[in-house]
DNA sequence: ATCCAATTGGACGTATTCTGTCCCGGATGA
DNA sequence: TCATCCGGGACAGAATACGTCCAATTGGAT
C-alpha cells in the first residue's frame, strides 16, 4: 500500500493532488450536511468556480447531490469518504508532519518528501529535487541566489530544471571556500547551477584558514569586495545543515577548536556557522561572505537538509530562527516531530 | 490495494489511464536502449506533441534523460518500472478481458467495471454508469434510441448524467410492454433517460400476450403503426440480457412454452428474444417494435449485463453476433474468459 | 402568508493550456 | 564526410479552464 503511494507520489503527483482535492471537498460537505456553493468555497479557499467545475464532477460521479437547499454528500459518497479515510491519512500523513514543524518553528513552509537520505540514496536526490522547486517558484527576474556547499546542495544543483532560461538571475557562493571536495563545493554548486537554469554565476576565491593579516588585506582587493557585497544583497539563500563535529572534522579544523566547540555542545553547522542545541552561535569559520546578520534582510532563507541523523542539528539551526523554509525528509522529519513532542511534554510537565 | 484502486478509480476516474499512459511510455523506453521522441511517437501510437508533454514531465521527475542520441531510462526510472511492473499486470487485467472477449466475439468495444453485479449492488449502478457514458459518446443529433428494460438499464437510465441536454434525440422502447414492474419497464426507462438528458420520448403502449387477431388489429391502428416505424429506425440500440428461465417466469410465460423452451435449451433473453447456447433464436415474445434483423441497420447496438450468474446468456446472445458494444461487469467477465478458454481448448483437442 | 437570503444552473468573454506541425542546429553513427 | 535522426524551440489555432454576473427557484425564518 505504501509502496503503491509513493509509486503513484513519483508517476502522477498531480492527480493524487486532484484526488485530495475532491476528497476535502466530499469530507467538508459530509461534515456540513447541507452547505452552498459559495460557502463551500470559502471554507476551501477555492475560487467559486474551480469548486463549480469540481462539484459538477463529483454529481456526475453520482457521490454528491444538488437541490435548491445546497449540497448534500449522497450515501455512494459517505462510503467512498469512510473507506478512503485511512488512505488519505497514510496520504496525507507527510503534510501533516509539516504543518507541524512549520507552526512549531515559525516558518513559512515546510516541505517533506518520503524517504530517509541516510537509507536510501534516492532519497538525496529527491530531496534535492524538491528543493529545486521551491527555488524556481521563488525566484524573480534580476535575483541574486547565495548558495551553500555539501552533498544536499549538490543535488540539488544536478536535478534541477527549468521550463524557460532564468535571465537575469545571479548565483553565487554564500561564503569562501571551506575544503571540501571540489564536488560539494560552493563555487561548483552555484556554477552547475546556473549552467542548468540558464543563468548566470559569479565565484569567490578565498583559500581557508587564512591568517587575520591576509584577511584584512584580501578584504582591501576590490574585485574581492564588490563580490562580497554582491552575495551580501542576496534575495534568496538556499543552505545546507550540517552536524557540527562532522563537518569541523571533514574541514579539518585544529584539534584545540574542536574540544572547545565540543565543550560548548556544538551541534550543527550552517553558512560556516556553528550552533549549539538552542540555536545560538558557538563559533564562525574565518572567511568572507554572507554573514548571518544579511539573512534577515534576504527574503527566502531555504534550509535543506535530511536524514534521520540531521534531525537534532536541522532543530538547533531552526531555532537560531532566520529561516523561511525549510525542505527536508521523512527521515528527519520524523526526527523533529520527536523532539518537538519532547519539548512539549517538558514544557507541560 | 484492490480496495483502493477501485475507490482512486471513483475519485479520478483518468487517474490509472494517465499513469498506464506514463507507465508504458516508461517501459517502452527501457526495453529500446535508446529511442528517439518520433519514432517513440510511433510505437505508442501518440502524436508526437503529446508523448513529447509525458516525456518531459518524466524528465523532470527523473525518471528519463534525453540527450543528442535519444532518450533513455535513467536508473531511478528503470526501478520505478520494475517495481510497478506487478501492479500494472493486475491494473490492466481488465483491459487484457477486454481485449480478450471484444477480439473473440468480434465486438467494437468491450468495457468492463470492476466487481461482480450478484455481490455487490453497488457493481450494477456502475454499469449502469459505464453505459451511460458509451451511450452519450456514441450519440448524435436527430437519433432514435431504442432501450429495453430490466434493472440493469434502470440503473443506466438513473445514473446517466449530460454536459449538454440532448436536442434532437428521441427515446424509444425497443418492444411492447413486458408486464414486469413498473420501474424496470422499457416505457419507464425511454422516459427517465429523456427527463434526465433533456431529450424527448415517445412511448409504446402494447398489452401483453396479445392474440393473433388483436395483434393485427393493433398494427392496422395509424399511431401504432407510425411508433413502430419510428422504433425501428433506431440508429443506436440499448438491451440487457436476462437468463431464459429467469424470464420466462418473470413474464409468466405459460407452462407449455417454458418446458418446450427448456427442452431447447433456452440460456438467454435479450428484446424479447429468446436464444440457445449457440445463440440460435428459439422463442420470441409476441409483441410488436423492434425485430431482431432490425438491429444491422442499427448502428450501435450496446449489450449492458452484468453479474458472474449472466455469464453464460451474455455469451449466447453475442453468439447471436448483432451487438457491436459490450458492456459488463468483471464477474461477467470472467466466466466469459473461461468460456472463451474452454471452447478454445475443445477447438484445439 | 410573506419576504428574505441563499441556492443552483446558465451564460459568456477572457485567459490559459493543450496540441498539431514545422523547423533548426547539432550530435551520431555509417 | 555526410546523411540521418535527435531534442528543443516556436507558433498558431483549438480546446479548456476560469472569473464573473445573472435569473429563476426554493427553503426557511419572520
Amino acid at each position: 500500500m505504501r509502496e503503491w503511494i509513493e509509486l503513484q507520489q513519483r508517476l502522477v503527483p498531480d492527480l493524487l493532488e486532484v484526488m485530495a482535492k475532491r476528497y476535502v471537498i466530499l469530507s467538508q460537505v459530509m461534515k456540513s450536511e447541507s452547505i452552498g456553493r459559495r460557502a463551500l468555497a470559502a471554507a476551501l479557499s477555492m475560487t467559486e468556480r474551480t469548486l463549480r467545475a469540481e462539484a459538477d464532477f463529483l454529481k456526475a460521479q453520482g457521490l454528491l447531490e444538488a437541490n435548491a437547499a445546497g449540497m448534500r454528500i449522497t450515501d455512494a459518497g459517505r462510503r467512498l469518504v469512510e473507506s478512503l479515510a485511512p488512505f488519505m491519512s497514510e496520504l496525507s500523513g507527510l503534510s501533516e508532519l509539516e504543518r507541524l514543524i512549520r507552526d512549531h518553528f515559525r516558518l513559512r513552509e515546510v516541505i517533506v518528501v518520503p524517504g530517509d537520505a541516510d537509507e536510501a540514496r534516492e532519497t538525496k536526490r529527491e530531496l534535492g529535487r524538491a528543493a529545486g522547486r521551491v527555488l524556481i517558484r521563488s525566484l524573480q527576474g534580476g535575483d541574486v541566489v547565495a548558495v551553500t556547499g555539501g552533498t544536499t546542495l549538490a543535488a540539488l544543483a544536478e536535478t534541477i530544471t527549468v521550463d524557460q532560461p532564468l535571465k537575469g538571475v545571479l548565483f553565487v557562493p554564500a561564503r569562501g571556500g571551506f575544503g571540501e571536495s571540489m564536488d560539494y563545493q560552493a563555487n561548483t554548486i552555484a556554477s552547475t547551477l546556473a549552467k542548468r537554469t540558464g543563468a548566470a554565476y559569479r565565484l569567490l576565491h578565498v583559500p581557508d584558514h587564512l591568517s587575520e593579516d591576509a584577511y584584512q588585506s584580501l578584504m582591501l582587493e576590490p574585485n574581492v569586495r564588490e563580490m562580497v557585497e554582491v552575495i551580501r544583497k542576496s534575495r534568496i539563500v538556499v543552505h545546507g545543515i550540517g552536524d557540527a563535529m562532522v563537518m569541523a572534522r571533514r574541514r579539518k579544523m585544529d584539534t584545540r577548536t574542536m574540544d572547545a566547540m565540543r565543550a560548548e555542545g556544538a551541534l550543527a553547522e550552517a553558512l560556516g556557522y556553528y550552533f549549539d542545541k538552542s540555536g545560538t552561535v558557538i563559533h564562525r569559520m574565518s572567511t568572507v561572505g554572507l554573514r548571518l546578520d544579511d539573512l534577515e534582510k534576504a527574503e527566502h532563507v531555504i534550509a535543506v537538509a535530511g536524514g534521520s541523523s540531521k534531525g537534532e542539528a536541522i532543530a538547533a539551526v531552526l531555532r537560531y530562527g532566520q529561516d523561511d523554509v525549510l525542505v527536508t525528509d521523512e527521515g528527519a522529519a520524523r526526527r523533529l516531530e520527536a523532539i518537538i513532542r519532547q519539548e512539549r511534554q517538558q514544557a507541560d510537565g
